[in-house]
DNA sequence: CTGGCTCCCTGAATGC
DNA sequence: TGCATTCAGGGAGCCA
């Protein structure tokens, strides 16, 4: 389940390329195959393929779990879900189990063969949109948790103002963009907070430990280069260093208290009974 | 504004 | 043991 952290580790894989494949900048699309037709959001497959044919791809971003490939005049927007994820490989590879769409590269001076970016999602959860506007999606996300507007001020401000549970809230994309069910169990766990705590019942001090709570394990999760469960596998390591998110009845490594779980809005949430008092009921 | 429910799917787990 | 059924899981949209 590709989480901020685990989006920005493909982000720079493709910015950058790995020991196995190159970077995927400056590379021009000369067909889109497309095995899944739900997979594309928008536009149909068609159009899709029209318009990004003979487009260059200038630079890699992203916002909250959004991939943003910029192929001006347009953005193409890949949203992973749960179980999507992206290859940079030779186009003669092999096709995998659950590949929903690739995009061919024509082939670039100096190079021996022709590169293709593969679009695998075994779940079929995963979106991708090619836009004129991205900020028609991006628009409605909140704050990028770690850029400098997202800061302890504004989070107790905005947490003041909501009578929602923390859970729920952090993981709304429209409050805090990035943020998924690994990352905001753990991130209450380095706070302190229940994950029941209600927004308006937490103090200054208490946002200011949840904004360094959030900052750092995102930023941990960056370094181990994110977390690989379940089925996908993207190389991170972070899975090793979890507090508490699947680790129900394990002890807390804070203080040894078996771990608990409960269900908040239809999500498994994994906490500490002791170190999350702080619970506002 | 908030909470609850549904849908999108597959594969693992459970039931018979 | 093998087959059939159930359900977990993240996110978004809809409805009350």
């Amino acid at each position: 389940m590709p989480e901020l952290p685990e989006v920005e580790t493909i982000r720079r894989y493709l910015q950058n390329g790995t020991p196995d494949y190159p970077s995927i900048l400056g590379r021009t699309v000369s067909a889109a195959r497309l095995y899944w037709p739900k997979t594309l959001a928008e536009p149909d497959a068609e159009a899709f393929t029209r318009r990004i044919a003979g487009h260059r791809v200038e630079s890699v971003g992203r916002r909250g779990k959004y991939l943003l490939l910029h192929l001006p005049p347009e953005t193409l927007l890949i949203h992973l879900r749960m179980s999507g994820d992206l290859r940079l490989e030779p186009i003669a590879a092999l096709n995998q189990p659950h590949d929903r769409l690739y995009l061919d590269f024509v082939l670039l001076p100096g190079e021996d063969r022709r590169w293709r970016l593969a679009f695998n999602d075994t779940r079929k959860f995963g979106r991708i949109w090619l836009l004129d506007d991205p900020q028609r999606l991006l628009g409605k996300l909140g704050p990028e948790p770690l850029e400098d507007t997202f800061t302890a001020e504004w989070l107790a401000d905005a947490l003041h103002s909501r009578h929602r549970q923390l859970k729920p809230l952090l993981l709304d994309q429209g409050f805090i963009a990035g943020l998924g069910n690994i990352y905001t169990d753990e991130a209450l766990h380095r706070a302190g907070l229940h994950p029941l705590t209600l927004a308006s019942a937490v103090t200054p001090p208490q946002a200011a430990r949840l904004w360094q709570s959030i900052r750092l394990v995102l930023q941990e999760g960056i370094q181990r280069q994110g977390a690989s469960i379940d089925w996908v596998y993207r190389g991170g390591d972070f899975q090793n260093y979890f507090g508490v998110y699947q680790r129900t009845g394990q002890p807390c490594p804070v203080c040894g208290t078996p771990i608990e779980r409960l269900v908040v809005g239809q999500r498994g949430t994994h906490f500490c009974p002791v170190c999350q008092t702080a619970d506002g009921r």
